[in-house]
DNA sequence: ATACACGCCTGCTGGC
DNA sequence: TGCCAGCAGGCGTGTA
C-alpha cells in the first residue's frame, strides 16, 4: 500500500514524461475508478482530451497533474494503485488496467499512462483547483511556476501538509497531539493532522522512538512529540532514498507496492521475530480493522507524562 | 469538534 | 480438493 515515499517515487518518475505532454486520448476501462470524479463539471474523458499537462505534484499520498484548462487530474493510489508509463503499443497483462491515457510529448513522442488498480480503492478524477490557505505551494513538485503553483485540488484541500513539506508547521503538529486524547498512532494516521503516513511507517516511527501506539497523544511532552516527528521524517526519507533508486527515468515501472519489500523494516510485519533493538519477540495486535506491530518491551504504555521516558 | 464503525474492493492464504 | 473466513487497509461517510 503506497504511502508518501512510494507516491513520491511515482510522482518523480511521471513528472519528466507528462510535463508538457498533450492528452490525445482517454480510455475508461473501469468506471468505478472514477468514483471521486464529479461528473457535473463534465465527463472525465472530455475534460482531459486535447489538454496539456503542466506538472506532477504531490501532497501526502495524493498526486495531481495541473492542466492547461486550470483544472487538475487528481489521483490516489489507494491500496493497490499504480501509474505505469508505457509505450503506446504496450501489450501485456491488462487484467487490472482501469484507465488509460495516450500522451503526445514534445520531446519523448507518444507515451501511454496506465492506471492499474487491482482492488479499486484508488481513483482518478478531474477536479478544480483552489488557492492554498497559506499561499504556499499546494504540494511538492520540481516545477514551481504557473497559475497552479499555490493551489490545491478541491478534494485534497482538507488534507494536511506532509512532514517533508517545507510549509509543514511543526508547532501545529505538536498542538494537535497535545489536544488529542486518542492513541498517538491514530493521530499519525489522521491525514487531517499530518499526511502521507500509513500503517507501515506509523509502526516504524513508533518503534524508532519506543512509543506504544495507544499511548494517548496528549501525554507526550513537547520534546517527545518533536522526537516522534523527527522519527517520522527519518523513516519517510530513508524509504524514499531506497525506493527512488530502482526505477528507469525513461520508462518508469512506477510500482507503489513492490518498493516495500526492498525496505528494511524494524517493526511492520515482524510479529514473532526478535526486536532488532532488544531481541524481545515482537507482537501483532488488532488495530482499527488492521494490525499494529510493536516490541512489547521497548514500546510500553506509560502512565501520564511518563511517556517522556525513552 | 472529536471519535469510532462501516463500506468499498480483489486476491491470496490457511484451516477444516 | 474445495470452500470460506480472514487479511491486506486508506479514505469518505454516517452516527453518537
Amino acid at each position: 500500500m503506497p504511502e508518501l515515499p512510494e507516491v513520491e517515487v511515482v510522482r518523480a518518475g511521471l513528472a519528466p514524461a507528462v510535463t508538457g505532454a498533450l492528452v490525445t486520448a482517454v480510455e475508461v476501462l473501469e468506471p468505478r475508478s472514477l468514483r471521486r470524479h464529479d461528473a457535473t463539471s463534465g465527463a472525465f474523458e472530455a475534460l482531459l482530451t486535447g489538454v496539456r499537462i503542466e506538472a506532477a505534484v504531490r501532497r501526502g499520498k495524493f498526486l495531481w497533474m495541473p492542466l492547461s484548462t486550470g483544472r487538475a487530474l487528481v489521483g490516489h493510489l489507494g491500496m493497490s494503485g499504480q501509474l505505469l508509463l508505457r509505450t503506446p503499443d504496450h501489450a501485456g497483462d491488462d487484467r487490472h488496467a482501469r484507465l488509460r491515457l495516450q500522451l503526445e510529448h514534445p520531446q519523448h513522442g507518444e507515451l501511454r499512462v496506465d492506471f492499474v488498480d487491482q482492488r479499486i480503492f484508488g481513483s482518478m478524477a478531474v477536479d478544480r483547483l483552489l488557492p492554498t490557505e497559506d499561499g504556499a505551494p499546494g504540494g511538492f513538485s520540481a516545477e514551481v511556476t504557473g497559475e497552479w503553483a499555490a493551489s490545491i485540488p478541491a478534494q485534497v484541500a482538507h488534507i494536511a501538509r506532509d512532514p517533508l513539506d517545507p510549509a509543514f508547521s511543526d508547532a501545529r503538529f505538536a498542538e494537535a497531539l497535545a489536544r488529542r486524547g486518542s492513541g498517538v498512532k491514530r493521530v499519525l494516521l489522521d491525514q487531517g493532522v499530518v499526511s502521507g503516513i500509513g500503517n507501515i511507517y506509523a509502526d516504524e516511527a513508533l518503534w524508532a522512538v519506543r512509543l506504544h501506539g495507544e499511548q494517548p497523544a496528549s501525554t507526550l511532552t513537547r520534546r517527545r512529540s518533536r522526537e516522534l516527528l523527527n522519527a517520522v521524517r527519518k523513516v519517510l526519507e530513508k524509504a524514499l532514498a531506497e525506493g527512488g533508486t530502482s526505477f528507469d527515468a525513461q520508462y518508469v515501472n512506477v510500482n507503489g507496492a513492490s518498493g516495500y519489500f526492498s525496505h528494511s523494516l524494524n517493526a511492520y510485519g515482524r510479529a514473532g521475530k526478535p526486536c532488532p533493538r532488544c531481541g524481545t519477540t515482537m507482537v501483532r495486535e488488532p488495530f482499527m480493522n488492521r494490525s499494529s506491530h510493536r516490541c512489547p518491551r521497548c514500546q510500553r504504555l506509560r502512565m501520564s507524562r511518563a511517556a517522556t521516558i525513552a
